[in-house]
DNA sequence: ATGCTATTAAGAATGATTTGCAACTAGGCC
DNA sequence: GGCCTAGTTGCAAATCATTCTTAATAGCAT
């Protein structure tokens, strides 16, 4: 994972740039964020931090994921589990397609279904913020292709 | 509304065949969500309830909630806002849209949003369960009509 | 290195939801 | 109508995710 270690670089800079402290709880958790590819909520970022920095608490998870969510540098989801997840926010926005079996988590993205929101959202007088589409699936059996990787374009 | 009353009576109806018992605090829980058009959290239909009949209890509220969502009578939301909302399921799907300035939500229904999320999901290998659209917007600056109301059908 | 201040760990506090349990009741059966 | 029993209830205690309090610690500008 050349790619993620670079990617919590970014982070860090950035983070000092907008004159946040960096501390190794912080440092650790910005290292996991960076190295992920899946949804990880609050108790699973504890854990993979502690792996990294075990003079970490749970509460500094969520302290710093606060401020990672209020600085734009992860976004914070709400599935339908309770419990809140988050992912790092590195520019492109994407949905998710939930695996209602496997609970696996899909992300794609569809110019097509981003242009409609916004058409939706005009006709009713309102201009989007933000949004968020999920949809729960279950995989169908395969008629051709293998299975789909993670990160996938759709029309 | 003689409508809810209805509504409140095929609840019952269906629930009874299905071989759920009847009790009079299951029935001022019903009756509340037959009433009601918004998205209540359990709290609120416990007070609702309550002023219905004062023999409820908060547990009730929620192990009715389950209990109707098993059966799919009601839906269950989490809105970014943490708790869960609940919204009778008579029928037919319908997305969000919630101002973020003012709370409100504003439901809608686009078929092109929906055909178009069943051919992602298909793309995907998937087929789609359910789904769940969130547009958080502000209101525009009204360029001609009124605010619209409620219930909007939108493309 | 020093000092000021932000940040931390630990645990207590909070808010939403669930559960254990003894008392109660719906609804099938006579 | 009354009986019976499994399902349901209210209440309080338990659990879960998350936030807060506080005294101790550690960035980082100087």
């Amino acid at each position: 994972m050349i790619k993620a270690n670079q990617r919590a670089k970014d982070y860090e800079t950035h983070l000092r740039a907008a004159g946040v402290r960096m501390t190794k709880q912080r440092l650790a958790i910005l290292r996991v964020l960076a190295e992920t590819r899946s949804h990880p909520d609050a108790n699973e970022i504890f854990h993979l931090a502690f792996a990294v920095d075990p003079s970490i608490s749970l509460s500094t998870v969520y302290r710093t994921m606060r401020i990672l969510q209020e600085r734009g540098a992860i976004q914070r989801h709400a599935f339908d589990d309770g419990r809140a997840r988050f992912e790092h926010a590195d520019g492109e926005h994407h949905d998710h397609l939930i695996d209602v079996e496997t609970g696996k988590v899909i992300e794609f993205r569809s110019e097509k279904i981003e242009r409609l929101q916004a058409e939706i959202a005009a006709e009713l007088g309102y201009e989007i913020v933000r949004h968020k589409l999920e949809l729960y699936g279950r995989a169908r059996p395969m008629k051709g292709a293998a299975r789909p990787a993670t990160k996938k374009r759709a029309s």
